[in-house]
DNA sequence: AATGAATGAGCGTTCATTCAT
DNA sequence: GATGAATGAACGCTCATTCAT
């Protein structure tokens, strides 16, 4: 068998214990058998359970990060283009429970060199809706100029609430026939808050 | 030593210690050590690893929920109470940013017995935020009531985005001087959003 | 509470804990709890579990000596003697199952110090019974006598078929009723194999 | 080393280390280090303490029991079987010490699932013994025949006898020299008594 | 007379990792 | 390319034992 499939049949192994026990409840011999290889095989591809970690990590972010890209149609006006982005997040979260649930709740517990993959992915998804939100403002004719630390607080805000929203839909019914609606609750949400913020129409605590 | 006081501080090293290795990675040695104790001791008061991580969530999602709850001054006006509870909440886990990495990041990934607590206090924190928007809908001379499912979505939103910039702030700057900023940008996010809602305007996607 | 008291109820305590669990699972809390008293008092009254457990071998012990011989009423003749050992010793095994369990059970499989305590015990029933075979012997007109080596190991054989015994006759029926049954048996093997020895009816391998 | 010789040096080091601590104060380090292996490769092959243990037990008995079906050689009269198979049960024991010891005095003293294997072993004797004690008694034209319940008395006598024997004569002299002496005794005893039983000699009670 | 508080030492078990083949 | 055999190191947990009071 060629060393490609092997490793990836590995991976798939490896990604699908670390989502079910967690990074060190894991162990080598559960997937080695999963991946259908004996346990020097896997390290003789793979190195160390670190790096296999890594390589679980890194190839899931890619993935995720393409699904989203991917589903950004580059041509369609700045509306349509968050919600596509939006829809491909929850539909790639959803036809790969295991692969997010390494990435949101395995990697970034596990110390640093694990964090940091993470939060590269994570920058990356927060450049995309950072875009999406000016580029947003811009097309609904912004009046009021957001500091960029806002943005930045806002894409935050949009990606965990995304996050959220994935596990709470997927939790309250295994189809992932309602994305489309998840999807529908949060473009409501954020797109009418930030027509307002960029029309400067704010709330304001009363005594501040 | 009293047994009341040695207890406390064994939860407070059990509380860092299983922040920043993990659950399985956490060693009773080195959350014995850190409190000061023998290792039988710990045992003795705290029964097991597993019992004192349930000890060490249940107090930490406690002092949350308590936080917050205190932080909604039920006397005051609805938008001021959502903006009371959000600052509660942040400011609560910048000061206690151990106990907010366990329950947010440790609890959820470490099998059943403990992601049920956690599944609690978030319940907890989504009815307190359920609640907030349905004042805050009526507050604000809602015209279009929002369906019960809805609501819940966005409740759903509103913690993951209050958690995801948690977690971004925390980590933006150890200081907790910017936490007025954060719930600030949340804030104007989700009124200016809600009101929107609640009187009708939407987005739609142009194909639907 | 006077010492005394205090003392014998541990003892019982620890007799119950050992037959149960053996000399090493049986804990010292264990049994200071059942005993009704704090740990620290029982290291002062009895110094350490070897020290106790010896304790309950020489309790037990002296105690079935005593039965068994207090049942050998020296004034009958001897077929009678031997009958009313037995049932002594039948009869003290059943009441004191807890006691008999130590000192059958548990005394002889952990370790030299209480192995010679319980040996000393054994060997006081065998003089016992050696008494008994010999004055058996000589009350049955004994025409040919029994070199000393072979007495010994009638007792020793007369020992072990009682301790079967009772051990089979205790879990055939939890009442001691058959106790005078299981004896008899015994008797019958014994007293008429004995006879037969003591006028020279022997059997032998014909090719020796 | 292949597997299987392994596998039989653990076993005989857990014998050992068994018959000499008993099971609770035998420590897997010993046990491993005497078979020449590492205490990880002990639980890959035994699985854990109590599985080994177990395996113990059943390799003993088995080699005991099969050791005295051996030694009845099914063709010789009756007597001569019983004289074989004491033979056989005797030389197998003196033979065997650490094997005999694990069986007879630490596999009944440690909890159920051990009991009931040695139980069973205990059992198929008795059976034998059984079978022997009818065949004699109808060999040696029997007029008075046994109840059933006084047969298995009998032969729980026997089994018992013999067993205190085995012990008496293997630490009297560590030689299995007095094998055959001490299966004479035995034979000696039991054969006379018997053939008085099956021919409605009897001993009673006077006053009953 | 009696105990709450405390621990050093050790055991059963697991796991990531490596050779020799 | 692939594996059966093997281990050093560590971890959760328990227990006999001792002080200070």
């Amino acid at each position: 068998m060629p060393r490609e499939v092997r490793e990836r049949q590995m991976l798939d192994a490896a990604v699908a214990v670390f989502a079910r026990r967690g990074y060190r409840a894991a162990s080598m011999d559960e997937i080695a058998e999963l991946a259908g290889a004996s346990k020097p095989l896997v390290y003789l591809y793979l190195n160390s359970k670190e790096d296999l970690f890594s390589a679980c990590i890194r190839r899931e972010a890619a993935a995720l990060i393409a699904a989203v890209r991917a589903a950004v149609d580059p041509g369609a006006p700045a509306d349509r283009r968050l919600w596509n982005g939006l829809r491909g997040f929850f539909a790639h979260t959803a036809a790969h429970p295991d692969g997010w649930a390494v990435l949101h709740c395995q990697a970034r517990t596990h110390g640093e060199p694990f964090a940091l993959e993470v939060a590269a992915l994570r920058q990356q998804l927060v450049d995309v809706v950072t875009q999406l939100i000016t580029e947003t403002a811009a097309d609904s004719g912004c009046t009021a100029p957001l500091p960029e630390t806002e943005v930045a607080g806002l894409a935050h805000a949009l990606v965990g609430a995304a996050e959220s929203l994935a596990g709470w839909s997927n939790e309250r019914d295994g189809a992932a026939a309602c994305e489309r609606e998840t999807a529908a609750t949060l473009m409501n949400f954020a797109w009418t808050g930030l027509e307002n913020l960029t029309h400067g129409r704010r709330w304001a605590p009363v005594g501040a």
